[in-house]
RNA sequence: CGGGGCGUAGCGUAGUCCGGUUAGCGCACCUCGUUUGGGACGAGGGGGUCGCAGGUUCAAAUCCUGCCGCCCCGACCA
């Protein structure tokens, strides 16, 4: 485990070496694969659960649909093929020949219709939606799938952008147009809780721009998120689809009336991405940062053994404290290892442990515990009779890593009325910029030419005639958030 | 796909220009001992077809040819 680049030196750097040394995953053979070890598969096991739990309260079924794909059904799209015909991973063949230890590819085995494996699953579920609604006592159809997708990319990082990524996938068919953007919105609420509550992310969120909108998505809602470098992350996207996918693979139902209507989409994923969001905005110098609710272990226990007549007493005290904390529910981990103390606070604050407790004689006499925060590194004492306050102050971490994230995207957000100021402000340094915008294409495609910032999200639209674009001077339509993105 | 760079132990590298000991060093690893309140120390030890294939030569990590792979920078995306 050698020192980690600072963050101020080179951020990406800091961001794959706390990765790779803090164990939460590590590169695969085929190029932009990536192992998740168990500590990193650890904490997206905790995620997943918390987001699971209030997807199913909120109605939805999982199911598990298949990795492979017609390569018909993605032509079924018009938008969808073109969003992803230039990353898929495509199967041709179904056999191999073996010879003298080496394999080459039988092309006495290609496949009459070459196989897509899924960028995502939109058409092979309405396919299947297809089958199963006719009625209007089908709707609404809500499901959801937890999966791995592969979408073939220039450039990789872990987590951030892999070939090959883990999500959840949800898809609903209703009976009308409010019913479908009543269901996009309340995800949008889901994901927000699910990072403000439970990752202690704050978030920035509202529609994407036309050229930002997902393939095949009317309207698409993102939550934007604000790493330590200032740049944004978009971290989970919510789509309302129309009639998109009803229309292009003919589902159609029947009403009370013994009418045909068309039927109304949503889609809505957050991935593996998160991890690397969750790298971003609470990481430091030390390494990773990780909320107490989906740490995978939220009390780390470093005992300094004695050497003399008294470990046999002191042995007893660590097995009874660590006997309390599993009683109060809190995931803990006794570091027995024989490595020095020291060694073993700098790994565990690289590895994001929210709360260490240090013990040794001094604790054993006293009959209490040193406590230190990895979120702002205070040390204190607990007596061992007041141990139950650990909840409140692992409640305390998790309050406290949302605010500093919080303070520290409002800080760094400034709205701007003059390109000049625009470009300015992007200088020296990244930022979230909010500004008015005309609505057009065009200014988009500049600002993004001239700046490398682009539209994040549209956070509200304008009705006062007096506001006017940041770059156009036209009559302003959109309040938006402009930022350079991952 | 264009521009730049690199392949020597798990990782990081020296040696390559100018061919010539047993390919060296740091970290990591293993064994034993001493240690333990902010990245311990000593002694010993294991691990290499020098990216691959061919060529030149008495002799190749080093020179020549071909191939392969990777990384960084520019056009897509959660």
């Amino acid at each position: 485990m050698a020192k980690i680049t600072k963050q101020s030196e080179n951020f990406s750097k800091w961001y794959t070496d706390v990765i790779l040394d803090a164990d939460l995953a590590d590169y695969g053979p085929v190029k932009g694969t990536m192992v998740v070890k168990p500590y990193g598969f650890s904490l997206w096991t905790h995620i997943r659960d918390s987001l699971n739990e209030m997807i199913e309260e909120s109605g939805h079924e999982n199911a598990y649909f298949p990795l492979f794909i017609p390569k018909s059904f993605l032509e079924k799209e018009a938008k969808h093929v073109e969003g992803f015909a230039k990353e898929c991973a495509v199967v041709t063949h179904s056999k191999l020949i073996s010879e003298d230890g080496s394999l080459t590819v039988d092309p006495d085995s290609k496949l009459e219709e070459e196989i897509i494996v899924r960028p995502t699953s939109e058409t092979i579920i309405w396919h299947m939606f297809k089958k199963w609604i006719t009625s209007y006592r089908d709707l609404p159809l809500k499901v959801n799938q937890w999966a791995n997708v592969v979408r073939w990319e220039m450039r990789t990082r872990l987590f951030l952008r892999t070939s090959e990524f883990l999500w959840q996938e949800g898809h609903t068919a209703h009976a009308t147009k409010e019913e479908a953007m009543e269901e996009t919105l309340q995800i949008v609420e889901i994901y927000r809780t699910l990072f403000e509550e439970y990752l202690a992310i704050p978030t920035m969120v509202g529609r994407k721009s036309n050229l930002e909108r997902f393939a095949g998505a009317d309207e698409t809602f993102s939550i934007e998120t604000m790493m330590r470098d200032k740049k944004a992350l978009q971290a989970g996207t919510s789509h309302y689809l129309g009639t998109n996918f009803g229309n292009a693979f003919n589902v159609k139902f029947q009403s009370k009336d013994n009418k045909e209507h068309p039927v109304y989409a949503t889609s809505w994923g957050v991935s593996t991405r998160m991890v690397g969001a969750l790298i971003m905005v609470h990481g430091d110098d030390k390494g990773l940062k990780i909320p107490p609710k989906i740490a995978p272990i939220q009390v780390v226990i470093i005992p300094i053994n004695p050497k003399d007549e008294k470990s046999k007493e002191f042995s007893s005290f660590v097995t009874n404290l660590e006997k309390k904390l599993s009683n109060l529910n809190i995931r803990t981990h006794v570091d027995q290892l024989d490595e020095s103390p020291g060694f073993k606070f700098n790994k565990w604050e690289l590895k994001g442990v929210p709360l260490r407790i240090e013990i040794g004689l001094k604790e054993l006499e006293n009959l209490e515990v040193t406590l230190c925060r990895r979120d702002n590194s205070e040390k204190s004492q607990v007596k061992i009779d007041n141990i139950n306050d650990i909840s409140l102050i692992l409640d305390n971490i998790q309050k406290g890593l949302f605010n500093d994230a919080k303070t520290f995207m409002d800080d760094n957000t400034c709205t701007v009325d003059s390109f000049s100021d625009f470009t300015k402000t992007l200088s020296n340094d990244n930022r979230f910029i909010k500004a008015y915008w005309d609505g057009t294409d065009e200014t988009e495609l500049k600002i993004k030419e001239k700046t490398k910032a682009t539209i994040r999200c549209i956070l509200e639209d304008n009705k006062n005639s007096s506001k006017k674009c940041v770059f156009s001077g036209e009559t302003a339509k959109h309040l938006v958030v402009f930022a350079k993105a991952y």
